[in-house]
DNA sequence: AGTGTATCCTGCAGGC
DNA sequence: TGCCTGCAGGATACAC
């Protein structure tokens, strides 16, 4: 489910209703989504104060009062739901991971597949796990002469190189598969084929994208929904992605699945033909 | 270095 | 209705 823009606005949706208030006591329902030994991490978070909630790339970040970080990778399914009270509804299928809080309110992490993970971060270790990601890319600093810089150094297709964290963070299938629609770029064309002028337009094409689906609070194809149970609305506004035989909103040709690196990619096989690369 | 495959896990849609 | 297959927003390990 959760690429950057999901991440971004339930991060955005915690930050607003968590800071100030502290967590009395971890309830770990599914040990398997905690990484790490379970106990440790359970201590190491009961009794702090959130501080902010954020993100980095594809994953929620909380900060606590003390400087701990809590990072969560929501896989697949990963959600989050949060409650003022024992009484509130809490629309919780699959709760993995419950945060009870001092105020009475609560905090769950619900994750139907459980491929999403939560570890605890202390702050000198808060360096070294950020740095095994790729650049963030809504940063200023992130520009289209750097994003040619990162495709030049790899002949792997361009969509497995968008999804590929440690060279960029917080692109997931969706985004990777409608940018390239965006840019005009067949999914499979070697990154290092890519030319100054088309990596522009992938730059452009992402940054686009990203910042829509994020205005947009993210694409809900299945069981995503943000902090407060909404669904992402992103999901009409899609281009390739999901729309196999359907017409090209720009040139009316059908749109064609392609599978690779054992995931589903959705092109325009004319506007997306392999010959616009310079 | 890159690619295909399998793995973790559950639910849903579609075909028969 | 039931059973089967394939598919899903992610990440990682492995063999070639």
């Amino acid at each position: 489910m959760p690429e950057l823009p999901e991440a971004e606005t339930i991060a955005r949706g915690l930050d607003s209703v968590l800071p100030g208030r502290v967590v009395r006591r971890v309830e770990v329902v599914r040990e398997d989504v905690v990484r790490g030994p379970v106990e440790p991490f359970a201590e190491a978070v009961a009794g702090r104060e959130f501080r902010g909630v954020g993100r980095r790339g594809k994953n929620v970040v909380f900060t606590f009062a003390d400087s701990l970080r809590l990072v969560v990778n929501l896989g697949m399914s990963g959600r989050f739901m949060t409650g003022v009270d024992a009484e509130t509804e809490s629309g919780s299928t699959h709760p993995a991971v419950v945060f009870h809080l001092e105020d009475g309110g609560w905090m769950i992490y619900d994750d139907v597949r459980r491929f999403g993970c939560l570890t605890a971060v202390p702050a000198t270790e808060w360096t070294r796990w950020s740095r095994r990601l790729g650049p963030e890319p809504l940063a200023h600093g992130f520009t289209a002469k750097r994003l040619h810089g990162i495709l030049a150094r790899s002949r792997s297709p361009i969509r497995s190189l968008l999804l590929d964290q440690r060279r960029l963070a917080g692109v997931g299938n969706i985004y990777a598969v409608e940018a390239l629609w965006f840019a005009r770029i067949h999914p499979r064309t070697p990154a290092n084929a890519i030319g100054k002028a088309a990596a522009a337009r992938l730059h452009r094409a992402l940054r686009r994208v990203l910042r829509n689906a994020i205005r947009a609070g993210g694409t809900t194809l299945r069981n995503y929904r943000d902090a407060n149970g909404e669904e992402g609305r992103f999901g009409r506004a899609l281009h390739a992605y999901g729309r196999e035989s359907e017409p090209c909103t720009r040139c009316g040709t059908p749109i064609e699945r392609i599978v690779f690196g054992g995931r589903s990619a959705f092109v325009c096989p004319r506007c997306q033909d392999g010959s616009a690369l310079p």
